[in-house]
DNA sequence: AAAGAAAGCGAACGTTCGCTCGATTTTACT
DNA sequence: AGTAAAATCGAGCGAACGTTCGCTTTCTTT
């Protein structure tokens, strides 16, 4: 099981199955504002709607995004999409919503129960980029659509930032109680690894465009931290 | 006057000079387009246009910004907005194209004759933060809105951010020919620099509440890279 | 102070937007 | 095969959008 930690296609399965399961839950969560009834046609066409949002809304905005765009991409009439969501923003806050459950999931499974602070800061590190690496429509679509949620999903957006960050600044904090790191500002440098972390699906045009595979950010990451961290 | 290169104040006075001559730039090369003749009328109003665009669109986004937002918030009519660009297109690539001109100056000046590879890379750091904090609005206007722009401009955007992370590039080749650094992934390093810069601009917020000062992020930033480039 | 030029104004135009709803098709069950 | 419920359709609605243009105000020159 532990040479599984650092294989991308293992953590891969582990979080399609998440994914799969973030449709379902957000249907039976919304099963009252949801017109359509039954579960398998809900969840095909969720799926159909969030894929072409992204899509769409990657590539030119959200704003920029029309809903007969949407009825295009999605394959369905304007009156069907209004069966999902009750109007644009809704749509959007849906959208973000889908991608906080899957990572504060994902990421609270994969570290629980490592003791040591140097691998679960590695864990902690690889854990992200795959995640994001996985889910990078949703995350790009996050970070760019950002100042257009509203006011509470806002609020979700920034917790769920600050959450990812709290997750580095305890593990230096614990590294630097048991002496393995060096003492250091731990919000600065928690907030520049997430930085270093966001690059990789805020740019991954560039990193396309040099062949650079995750395997290896991840561990150029990895580097980088553990040479400023380490005594 | 070496003291006063990694002075906050004395490098804003430098890049504000540099800022009104964007203005008068940009007017005498699109004289032709411009249908106010008068430059003193033309740049003030080009400065009201220029610094409502970037509060209502860093806000809620350039294409939620309608050019009734943008009429009232600039104090100019709608009328009055069409003499000085003839589209909202060729507004967006209005704003882009101002800060390029500026940074790439800047950043040219910045570092001309210094030969000290580690000076060069913490004069480098230094530079692009203060400039970052001070046109803040235009880099984050241009790193949200790129994928709106017109293909040429958008050209323009991707070079900028090359050419900035080139700077790096080059100052790591030199240090490890002249053996002031590691043997490091030169574009990997470059790039990483180049996150953690940009998020300064792009989280605002967080450096804000938190009460850290730009000199302090900048010694931060120095403080890493050199403890991974340093052998 | 008059006259001509320059700059600014904002109602109005045609288009496109988000969204609705009665009609139609598909599905599930007998 | 028949039927009722579920799901989908898309033309049509009013509102809001980007853009224009004939008119008014302001500035400059004499």
């Amino acid at each position: 099981m532990l040479e599984d930690a650092f294989d991308f296609d293992v953590f891969k399965n582990r979080v399609n199955m998440s994914k799969e399961n973030m449709y379902r839950e957000f249907f039976r969560e919304n099963r009252d504002s949801i017109k359509v009834k039954k579960e398998p046609v809900v969840i095909r066409n969720l799926i159909k709607i969030s894929e072409a949002t992204l899509s769409l809304s990657n590539e030119k905005g959200f704003s920029a995004m029309t809903m007969r765009d949407l009825s295009a991409g999605a394959g369905l009439s304007m009156g069907a999409l209004y069966s999902y969501f009750s109007n644009k923003d809704e749509l959007l806050d849906m959208i973000q919503q889908q991608s906080i459950k899957v990572a504060v999931k994902v990421l609270d499974d994969e570290l629980a129960g490592i003791e040591d602070s140097q691998l679960k800061l590695k864990r902690a590190i690889y854990a992200h980029l795959y995640l994001s690496e996985i889910m990078h429509p949703w995350f790009y679509f996050s970070f760019m659509e950002a100042k257009s949620l509203t006011k509470q999903v806002q609020k979700k957006a920034i917790a769920l930032e600050l959450f990812t960050e709290k997750i580095f600044i305890d593990i230096i904090e614990q590294g630097k109680r048991d002496s393995t790191f060096r003492d250091v500002n731990k919000e600065l440098a928690a907030g520049a690894i997430k930085a270093m972390l966001q690059d990789w699906y805020l740019k991954r045009w560039k990193y396309e465009m040099r062949h650079i595979p995750v395997e290896q950010y991840a561990g150029f990451l990895v580097d980088v931290t553990e040479s400023y961290l380490l005594p």
